[in-house]
DNA sequence: GCCGCATATGATATCGATATCTTGATATCG
DNA sequence: CGATATCAAGATATCGATATCATATGCGGC
C-alpha cells in the first residue's frame, strides 16, 4: 500500500451553494432559497432575478443537504428479490415490467426510485428511503417479515396474503385468472382439464385454487401436472407423459406461456388437434403467444398497470392516506386454441 | 382548500441519532461515529460496546447528514431512455437485463441505484448522483450530449461513438455481430443474402456495416429490407414481400429473433426449405429461439455481463482511474437455421 | 401622527454525521 | 527523571438547505 485509500479528503466537485448565489445577487441565502422553490414570499421580480442568475451559473440543489433539514429522501426503495429456490435473480421480463410502471409513477410525483435487490437486509440507503415496494416475497413470506419489522410504509406485489396481513399487497387477482379459465373449459364442454404449473409459488397456488374450485362446482376434478420450470420443453414433456400415462384430457391450463406452446407441440406430434381435440390456455399474455401457431389462447395480466399501483399506493401510505389492498383484474384473451 | 397541505411541520420518524447513543453510553457522539465505522481510533472494548448498543436500539444511520458531511452520495443513476419514436419507453427485456447486471454489481460495491426514466432533464435526484449511467443513447445522441454536459462520471450503453466520444461507452460489439454472420453465410456457400432490419438504430447499422463489408470483400452485395418493427408479423411480411417482388435470396441476417422467426414462418408457408434453400439468422438469441422449430441459429449478446461492466467502469470513473470504452463480443449460436 | 397590517427580507438555529484539531492519560527511552 | 511517543476520547466546526422568529418598509384609517 503506497497511499491511505481509505480516507479521501472530502471529494469536491466545484459546484455552487445557495450562499455563493447569495453572494453573488447581494442577497441573504434563505431568500435564494425561497425563491429558488418558488416562495410567494419574495417579490415576483426578485424571485425571477434570482432564478434567472441561478440558470445562469449552473445552479444545482444539494439534495443531501435538503432531505437532511426536511428530514425526508423523496425516494422510494424497489426491492428485488431473489427467485426462491435456483440462484438466478427476478430479473425475468415479469417483475421488471412492474418497475417501467412504478417508475414511470413515482418519477413524476416528484421521487425517486432506489433499486436494491436484496442482499444485506438492513441496508442503510433502503431505510432512508421514505417508502418501500418489494418485488417477489421471497420464500414463506420471510422477506416480507423481514422488512416489514423496519416499520417503514410498504407495498408488495404478489399473492394476497392469507388475511391480517400488516402491509398493503397488490398482485393479479390470480384466483381470479383460474376461474376464468375453467369457466372457458366449461362453455365449451370439456370435462377432463390438467393444469400444469407448480403449486409452490403462491400466484400459482391461487390460480389452481380457482380453477379447481370453480370445477368442482359442476363435479369436475381436474388433473394436477406438478412442473417446475417455465419453459417450452418443460411443457412438451408435461404432454407427453400424459400421453405415455394414457390420461385422457380434453383441456389444458398452462401456468404459463411457455409451457402451453410447448404443450401445443407436442399435442401437434402426438397427432392431436388443438383446438378439436385438446384446448390450451397459457397464462401471460406473452407477445409470442399471439404470433404462435396456432395463436395462443391465455390469461393477461397487466404489469405496468401493477407498477403504477404499486408506486400510488406507498405513496398514499408516505401521505398517511387509507389505502387497501388490491388485485387487478386479468383479462382472458381467446384466440384459436 | 380546508388546510395548508404543502408545508409539513417536518416529518419525523423518531429514530435514534448518534447523539442519542452517546447520552445513553456516556461517551461523546464522535466516538459513537468512530465506534460505528469500526475505527481503530477507539479501543476494542469500548467499540464492541457500543456496536451492541446502537444494535439493541435499532439505531439507523442517516444517510442524508452523511452524505452531506462526506460530500458524496454513494450512489449511481441509472437513466433509461425513452424508445425514439415510439411512445413505449424501453422496459423491454433488452435495458432490464442490463439492470439485473449493473444492480448486481453496485450493491455488491456499496452502491446504491437510482432508476430514472428521462424526463425533467435537470432532475436534482440524478444530479446529486455520484455517477451515471445512460441506457439508450436518445435519438441522434441527444441525451448523450444533455447529460453529458453535466460533468459527472457518465458511461452510456449503446453503439460504440463515431470517434472522439467524451464519454466511455460499453456495448455489444454489432459491427463483429454482423461480420460473424457473414462469414456463416459465405462459409456455406449463400451468396444473394438478405439484411432485414432497421439501420437507423446505430445498433442495427453497425450491424449492417459490418455485414455488408464482411460480404463486399468477397464481392457480395447483400439486400437491405428495411423493417421499422422487430415483431413476427413483420418478418413474415417481408419474406412475403421478397417473393412477390421475385427476389432471388438464400440467406437472411434478420436483426431480431422475432424477425427472423417470422421470415422462418413465411419461407414454410412458401414451401421454401429452411436452411436448405434459404439460411436464417436472428440477433439476441431470446429464449424462444431454441425451442423454436426448427432451433434458431443466432447471435447471442450477453446483457448481463454488460451490466456488470458498465457497473465497474462507472465505478472506476468514480474513483478517478482510467477507464476505456469497451464493446463486448458477440457469439454466433448455429443452431438448424 | 400613531397604530395596525401586509409585504419583503434577514438572522439564527437546526437537521445528523464526520474531519480536524485538542486534550488527557499512559508508556517508552536516553 | 524529564522528554516524547502512543493511545483513547472529547470539542468544535462544518457540509448546504430551510423553519422559525425577528426586522424593516410602506400604506391606509382614525
Amino acid at each position: 500500500m503506497t497511499h491511505a485509500k481509505k480516507k479521501q479528503p472530502l471529494a469536491q466537485r466545484p459546484g455552487l451553494t445557495m450562499a455563493d448565489l447569495a453572494k453573488l445577487a447581494g442577497v441573504s441565502k434563505i431568500t435564494i432559497s425561497r425563491a429558488l422553490s418558488d416562495s410567494p414570499l419574495v417579490n415576483v421580480e426578485t424571485r425571477e432575478r434570482l432564478q434567472e442568475l441561478a440558470r445562469k451559473h449552473g445552479y444545482k440543489l444539494n439534495v443531501s443537504a435538503r432531505n437532511l433539514r426536511l428530514r425526508r429522501s423523496h425516494t422510494v426503495a424497489v426491492i428485488v428479490e431473489m427467485k426462491p429456490s435456483s440462484g438466478r435473480t427476478m430479473w425475468d421480463p415479469y417483475p421488471l415490467s412492474l418497475l417501467g410502471g412504478i417508475s414511470q409513477e413515482l418519477t413524476s410525483a416528484g421521487y425517486s426510485v432506489l433499486l436494491t435487490t436484496r442482499q444485506g437486509a438492513a441496508d442503510a440507503s433502503v431505510q432512508s428511503a421514505d417508502g418501500l415496494i418489494l418485488l417477489g416475497q421471497g420464500v414463506r413470506q420471510d422477506a416480507v417479515r423481514l422488512y416489514d419489522k423496519l416499520g417503514m410504509p410498504m407495498v408488495v406485489w404478489g399473492a394476497a396474503g392469507q388475511g391480517g396481513d400488516s402491509h398493503i399487497v397488490v398482485g393479479s387477482d390470480n384466483r381470479q385468472g383460474g376461474i376464468s379459465v375453467a369457466e372457458r373449459f366449461l362453455s365449451i364442454g370439456r370435462r377432463n382439464p390438467v393444469f400444469i404449473g407448480n403449486p409452490d409459488h403462491p400466484e400459482m397456488a391461487q390460480r389452481l385454487f380457482g380453477f379447481v374450485d370453480e370445477l368442482a362446482d359442476h363435479g369436475i376434478k381436474p388433473l394436477l401436472l406438478r412442473r417446475a420450470d417455465f419453459t417450452l420443453e418443460s411443457g412438451v414433456d408435461a404432454v407427453r407423459s400424459l400421453h405415455s400415462r394414457k390420461v385422457r384430457f380434453d383441456a389444458i391450463f398452462a401456468c404459463s406461456d411457455l409451457l402451453a406452446m410447448g404443450a401445443i407441440r407436442a399435442l401437434v406430434e402426438l397427432g392431436l388437434s388443438v383446438p378439436n381435440d385438446v384446448s390450451v390456455i397459457g397464462y401471460d399474455d406473452t407477445p409470442l403467444g399471439a404470433s404462435f401457431l396456432p395463436p395462443l389462447s391465455t390469461v393477461r395480466q397487466n404489469w405496468q398497470e401493477g407498477g403504477v399501483l404499486l408506486a400510488r399506493k406507498v405513496l398514499a401510505l408516505i401521505h398517511s392516506q387509507p389505502v387497501q389492498s388490491q388485485m387487478m383484474a386479468t383479462t382472458l384473451v381467446v384466440r384459436s386454441t
